[in-house]
DNA sequence: CTTCGATTGGAGTGAATACTACAATCGTCG
DNA sequence: CGACGATTGTAGTATTCACTCCAATCGAAG
């Protein structure tokens, strides 16, 4: 843990058949990862799983630190992936409940098991693995964005005040999410995220232009 | 790990010197988890750093889920012990702004390693350790119980209307407080866990009485 | 078809680490 | 003092798990 390189140009090297095979091991590792936390995640388990040897595993990754990178780039893709339409789309308090609908549906769709892939990693890995702890913030931060663009549209639709601080309120807003589906998680119990996002747009109501 | 037994009376078959060198083991477990995470904490070091042999470690606690767990009381003592005498006298917002300083300040005294103690046991053990989940999601519970309390104080105190769900708003506040410091801790910067409770404060002001 | 790299299989290795066995010593209490 | 349990030290063992080796096979390009 805590290593590998910088991993840059994924497409390289590798045929179509090879890099299906290269999918399948991070779609594994990160289900094995969401179930079971980072650590917890045994490389023979996710062999297993993706129904690969394990020297077809390092023949993809050159270790498990750059498998977990890996995951990381995966799970970032799906989770911004899930959540850039919704926040593009932000034009109205409606549209922000139904972010909300997203996230709980979400969770609940996998009984709080796991919580929020980005942030399980994040804390997994924040104090082992440095290279994956910059990876994340910097997750957390396109995510941020998305969010402050989608509060900025608000705002130039006039459904929030001009005087906002949108990149603030983005930051508090990730973070009600990431704290409510951590208690969910630690519950499981989705009441907590869906109380914890409800407050925080309970607060941009009051913030109605 | 995920076992380990109920071990309710601490204090039984045991003395004085036997109950400090304990207390050494999990002072020293706890310091090390909080700075390389659950998992990454090893036996070995821990007994080197609390000075004690593998026997001793064994003799006091059955395996290191039970250390672990042991762990998460002391944590949890730590946190209640700081939170609750703030959140005691909560009277007024200028109470709520010290809590918040008492937040960050705790953070930045360790440049943001290891977030909050509680959290990252929690994310590091939901998925893999039943008991340590369910212990942890009691340390929040009774969190979320002194932050009501003071909810209700400052309600009684006509600081806030009579008609708010205190229950619901402290559910919320902790998941502030958690997330935003999960993004502290993955970015190495107190901002967001300030951001994050200076937002829940805000809203709690737009329900003045 | 031939060639040669990409891909895969399977068995194995070495290091890390949770945990144990057993005996020595301390210290408390009669 | 004497006894007996609490405490501690040393030296392990057993197992897990990340990672390696080498040869076999596939498959695309010429």
């Amino acid at each position: 843990m805590a290593i590998s390189s910088t991993e840059s140009p994924v497409t390289r090297r590798f045929t179509a058949k090879g890099l299906a095979t290269r999918e399948r091991i991070v779609d594994a590792a990160s289900t094995l990862i969401l179930e079971h936390g980072v650590e917890a995640a045994r490389l023979e388990d996710i062999q297993a799983a993706a129904h690969v040897s394990a020297s077809q595993l390092y023949h993809y990754f050159h270790d498990k630190g750059a498998l977990i990178l890996a995951v990381i780039d995966h799970q970032t893709a799906l989770v911004l992936g899930t959540h850039r339409p919704v926040l593009e789309r932000l034009d109205s308090f409606d549209a922000l409940y139904e972010w909300r609908d997203v996230i709980v549906d979400s969770i609940e769709s996998q009984h709080c098991v796991g919580g929020c892939p980005l942030g399980s990693l994040a804390s997994g890995l924040a104090e082992s693995d440095p290279i994956a702890r910059v990876a994340l913030a910097n997750s957390f931060a396109e995510w941020e964005r998305l969010l402050q663009a989608g509060l900025e549209a608000m705002r130039d639709h006039g459904e929030l005040r001009a005087d906002i601080d949108a990149q603030s309120l983005a930051v508090s807003i990730l973070a009600s999410v990431q704290g409510g589906l951590l208690l969910s998680q630690t519950r499981r119990d989705s009441h907590s995220v869906r109380a914890a996002v409800d407050m925080a747009i309970a607060y941009l109501k009051t913030l109605r232009a």
